[in-house]
DNA sequence: ACCGGCAGGTGGACC
DNA sequence: TGGTCCACCTGCCGG
């Protein structure tokens, strides 16, 4: 077994910074417009696989051209230099642009709304990852952490699964994520969250730290 | 200069 | 029905 004690320094050592950034998705959700929320959504299309920084630039950058909301595939194309799969991504981002659309015009936060309110947050992450090509469990659980959604949901990454295994909370990284087994491996990590009195969402920015050193995105 | 490692995975075919 | 495998694809950085 390893130091438990680690998280809790790191916890220190991260923890305003870790505030701030949710106070931050919180205020996204409460105050932003269309556009801000499926910026959000745009930029966790394009992230697997990719440096978070050079997709939050490209996302920044088509946001400000306002290309992310009325470009075509093309035009996206060209911002995404660096965007690991990025033609696939480009596709997929146009596809739920219309998704999430009514009338022509993006209505992403009442679309969301009604999910959230009908169904609840982890129903609302089956339903985005049914219908939307390119969200799997990873990613749309990454999207609803970013709009102010996160506390009871894990964002099992690469770096996230490695601090699973590391302190025993899993046996094995396994090959593939099933929808299944996602859910298994959450509900291990809610479970061992509990047990350190952490919330979860805190878990996953200290898990992420210790991977890369950074509490970005 | 070359090269392995890494970057917040997902869809779809195949069994 | 549910798991496993592989294509997707690029650029940067340290040895």
């Amino acid at each position: 077994m390893v130091n438990i004690q680690k998280i809790f320094e790191i916890w220190n050592e991260i923890k305003e910074r870790v505030y701030f950034r949710l106070r931050e998705f919180e205020n996204l959700w409460k105050y932003g417009s269309n556009e801000d929320i499926f910026s959000e959504f745009a930029f966790c299309i394009l992230t697997p696989q990719s440096k978070a920084k050079v997709c939050w630039n490209a996302i920044l950058e088509m946001k400000k051209t306002k290309k992310l909301f009325y470009g075509n595939e093309d035009d996206l194309y060209g911002s995404l230099k660096g965007v690991r799969f990025r033609k696939r991504k480009v596709h997929y981002i146009v596809k739920a642009r219309e998704y999430f659309s009514e009338n022509g015009e993006l209505a992403i936060k009442e679309i969301l709304s009604k999910f959230i309110e009908s169904y609840g947050v982890l129903k609302t992450r089956d339903i985005l990852v049914k219908d939307i090509k390119g969200m799997g469990y990873k990613e749309a659980s990454h999207f609803l952490r970013n709009i102010g959604f996160g506390q009871d949901i894990a964002i099992l990454d690469r770096h996230i699964l490695r601090s699973l295994k590391k302190y025993g909370v899993i046996d094995d990284i396994p090959k593939s994520l099933t929808g299944r087994r996602y859910f298994e491996i959450e509900g291990k990590m809610r479970e061992f969250s509990k047990r350190l009195g952490l919330g979860l969402v805190y878990l996953d920015f200290i898990f992420w730290y210790m991977g890369t050193g950074e509490v970005f995105k």
